[in-house]
RNA sequence: GGCGGCAUAGCCAAGUGGUAAGGCAGCGGUCUGCAAAACCGUUAUCUCCGGUUCAAAUCCGGAUGCCGCCUCCA
């Protein structure tokens, strides 16, 4: 099956075909690091990081690089303010970013390059534009002259005509054309900054990724993601960086994320109206925020509430039920179903995982795929519900295959589900000050109660227990009892 | 103003030509001492108006509403 992918710049659906045979080299921008990361940055690397988990799973030799903007005016001032140099401010996000990063299952990128560290190479990559005459020096500063690359704005649908109209000069430029954007900016006094041919200075914001993405994966490259809002101008002004200098074709499939919003407003640092993933994952569970964003396509804005994360998360504690029971069957045993049945049972699940690679291979929808998982886990509860044996079969095998599959790719349900159920339900006690052994005694209460059929006693520590967040189950293997839905 | 996107059930959301996945909630049922969970059933003239087509949520034109980019932003 053949995996298509939508495209920004020819705003289509493509076949993907990568340039070096089964290798892919993909670019994803990633965050500067002057403050802790908000829902719409998980949003953005939840969706990359599946794309490369799915680009992986088929078989794919992929070299993934993910980029840390470390030096910057939001860092620069951020330090100023609280009396630290930026690299100290950077450092300190980079590691909050992994706090946060981590717990969302990111799988680490093969490269996570920091500006930085790649000066020499974006001074290179500046002299090269400038001997090409796509570049020129201002008393210190370097600026790109839009208006020498052809096709700017090709990305972003922009006329040029058009952005001259609107485009605005700082105070102290010295911009030939307001177009124009800086390369390499000279520092001010107390400004971190790198000895460069044009005097002390340091990168300006688009060059860096152009400097580290050829760096790392060659003039041209597959793959190069981002949030939406990069398409312009910082995409747009990385293709007219790299092509300039190179006169290659810098990118073949551009991949831009919807964003998240709330109140049908894009959640920003600007606006004000963001959560970050850390008060987030204090009251959910990270696989419950990554499945939030995978029910939803990657190029749709997204809704951003408590109501629909808590929806996520109800449905993967359904999912985690129903392989909890996958798991908990034996291996060995009279089989449950008569041979037609499970013949039927085996059509099914193949497709079921068709219809999860088919829509994985639709350009990453993973609502889709999802659909195919949850059908899956209904079957396992309708056919192994009340299973006491195990078939020895190829059956509960090739589903459980399939699961770890899309597990694999997706990040959600690949934790054990007896362990992922029973420290949700540790941590939730805990919330409700109750005790497991607290619990557990009324219910032994409950339990002689029943046998003495004095039902209405039996009810009465039911519903004290319900009134303390306890929901409980009557099974015929005794009574089980987990943390009621509020 | 320029460019782009979105509008599908109570809510969320897939679906780009052949009469609508999935999630959450609701209702009816099975099971249960009663519940719960699970399962079964049930819930949509796909924003509106035209057009193309044997056939449109899906393509084209128009209207309305919402959003994004054009300035830092995932």
């Amino acid at each position: 099956m053949p995996l298509r992918i939508y495209d920004t710049f020819t705003r289509s659906k493509q076949e993907f075909r990568p340039i070096r045979g089964n290798h892919v080299g993909m670019y994803v921008c990633g965050i500067t690091v002057y403050d802790l990361c908000h829902i719409g940055h998980a949003r953005s690397a939840i969706v990359f990081d599946t794309i490369y988990r799915y680009l992986q799973a088929k078989s794919y030799d992929v070299t993934f690089v993910k980029n840390f903007t470390d030096i910057d005016d939001k860092i620069i001032n951020r330090a100023n303010r609280e009396g630290l140099t930026a690299g100290q401010v950077a450092e300190r996000y980079i590691e909050e970013y992994y706090r946060d990063m981590d717990r969302l299952g990111l799988r680490k990128p093969t490269h996570e390059p920091r500006a930085t560290l790649h000066i020499g190479g974006i001074i290179d990559l500046v002299q090269e534009l400038i001997r090409k005459g796509h570049a020129y020096e201002v008393s210190g500063d370097v600026y790109y002259a839009v208006r020498s690359f052809q096709g700017y704005g090709k990305l972003s649908g922009k006329d040029i005509e058009e952005l001259e109209a609107g485009a605005r000069v700082e105070p102290g430029e010295a911009k030939r054309d307001p177009l124009d954007f800086a390369l390499w900016k000279k520092s001010k006094p107390g400004e971190p900054s790198w000895e460069s041919p044009w005097g002390r200075g340091r990168p300006g914001w688009h060059i860096e990724c152009s400097a580290m993405s050829t760096h790392f994966l060659g003039e041209s490259f597959d793959l190069h993601g981002g949030g939406m809002d990069l398409i312009f101008p910082h995409h747009e002004n990385e293709i007219a960086q790299s092509e300039g200098a190179t006169g290659k074709r810098f990118v073949s499939y551009w991949l831009h994320n919807g964003f998240v919003q709330t109140n049908k407003e894009k959640m920003s640092k600007s606006l004000g109206n963001f959560f970050t993933i850390r008060e987030i994952l204090e009251r959910f569970e990270p696989q419950a925020l990554r499945l939030f964003a995978l029910m939803h396509h990657y190029r749709n804005p997204v809704d951003f509430s408590e109501q629909s994360l808590r929806e996520a998360e109800k449905a993967l504690y359904r999912g985690y039920a129903s392989l909890r029971l996958l798991r908990g069957l034996p291996a060995t045993g009279k089989p449950l179903l008569l041979p037609e049945r499970l013949e039927a049972l085996s059509d099914r699940i193949d497709e079921l995982n068709n219809g999860f690679f088919e829509a994985m291979d639709d350009d990453f929808n993973t609502a889709g795929a999802l659909s195919c998982l949850f059908d899956l886990m209904r079957l396992i509860n309708t056919h192994f519900k009340d299973a006491t044996a195990g078939p020895e079969t190829g059956v509960v095998k090739g589903i459980d295959a399939f699961v770890r599959k899309a597990a694999d790719i997706l990040g959600v349900f690949d934790s054990d589900p007896s362990a992922f159920l029973s420290s949700r339900r540790e941590k939730r006690l805990a919330g409700l000050g109750l005790t497991k052994g607290a619990v557990e005694e009324m219910l032994e209460r409950r339990a002689l109660l029943r046998k003495e059929r004095a039902f209405k006693d039996a009810d009465a520590i039911r519903a004290e227990l319900l009134r303390q967040g306890i929901s409980i189950m009557d099974t015929p293997g005794g009574t089980v009892w987990d943390i009621a839905d509020e």
